[in-house]
DNA sequence: GTCTATACTTCGATAGAC
DNA sequence: GTCTATCGAAGTATAGAC
């Protein structure tokens, strides 16, 4: 804390920033010790340092990105379009790249498997929980799905633009956003 | 074809399906050379005998694998339950998953990233096309959406069941695959 | 088409001085 | 907390015999 309030930035810190940014670039492959440190400017040496082996670092880095994204689901009750909110929090380009990448790793990191999946799990529980507010708050006719469906849709639709997005996938995509835009401004008139 | 109707497999043939299955199982980063051969049965060097580089052999796969699905894709419109059908497309488990790594790899492989993202683009607008007439069979009134929009969904929904139920995310499943199952009937009936 | 042998690079990780 | 030095393992890729 004081080392970020006066500008300087622990060298945790830095590593842990430059892993989530070699990550969205290059893909999760990409973040070695040597390639890591370079874009911190540290030695390789300091990454095990820090977090001893490789799964530890990448254990460390979820586990950050995940605390943020429960943080910004707690808020969205409290916003004044939460259908809105709840949507720019989980259409974030960076995050979910980021997942993305998270989730592919996942399929052959046991360590992390356990905690990515526990995660989205967690974190689909709460949206389903806020979705069944807001859908309750309108009525039933304002939107006709239940909250649990309209949660994973929504989530596959971010993740879906999301990736395609990154990947300069256009068919359909003008679209597709503005039917989105136009179901959230109606809803949250 | 002769080895195959014998019963044999080339070499290029078993690496290939090695490939396939090694990166649907542990993740793009798990296809090396050493570790491929090994599970194909085979030397290491016959990797780069038939493929040379490591993107070839990538690049290789994915050409067989899109070229499947767009065959899959154009007997969609035959199909007595059309939307049905092109939800088995869409939602192939293990196409799915293999489809996920590319798109993965394809983010630091530039060799792949052009290919990935003109197949997905390819097979979008053949989507789109098929929905269009598949909506307009039905009527305005059974589907409120337009055809790239409900593309869009699909796709991004097959994606991430796909996905979830790779990682065993159980939360709002059960009841997403329910109300797909319906919307399909009715639908189709 | 498959083998042996091998060159070269990069990786994760540790030991020990400062 | 950061440095130098270093290990062994694993990676890609090529050359040349058979």
């Amino acid at each position: 804390m004081a080392a970020r309030a006066t500008g300087k930035r622990s060298s945790r810190a830095k590593l842990l920033r430059a892993a989530a940014t070699l990550m969205r670039e290059s893909g999760y492959a990409a973040v070695t010790s040597r390639r890591l440190a370079a874009k911190a400017g540290l030695k390789p040496q300091l990454v095990h340092y820090y977090f001893r082996t490789m799964d530890d670092l990448f254990l460390a880095l979820f586990r950050e990105q995940s605390a943020g994204l429960l943080e910004k689901q707690n808020k969205i009750l409290n916003a004044k379009k939460p259908l809105r909110e709840m949507w720019k929090v989980i259409a974030d380009p960076k995050a979910t790249v980021l997942n993305y990448e998270f989730v592919a790793l996942a399929n052959h990191r046991k360590a992390l498997r356990t905690e990515v999946t526990q995660f989205m799990d967690r974190f689909r529980l709460g949206q389903i929980n806020i979705m069944g507010q807001i859908l309750a708050k309108k009525g039933p006719k304002a939107l006709p799905w239940s909250p649990a469906f309209a949660s994973v849709l929504l989530a596959s639709l971010a993740r879906g633009l999301a990736l395609e997005g990154a990947l300069d996938v256009t068919a359909g995509r003008a679209e597709t956003l503005a039917t989105i835009d136009e179901i959230l401004k109606q809803f949250d008139e």
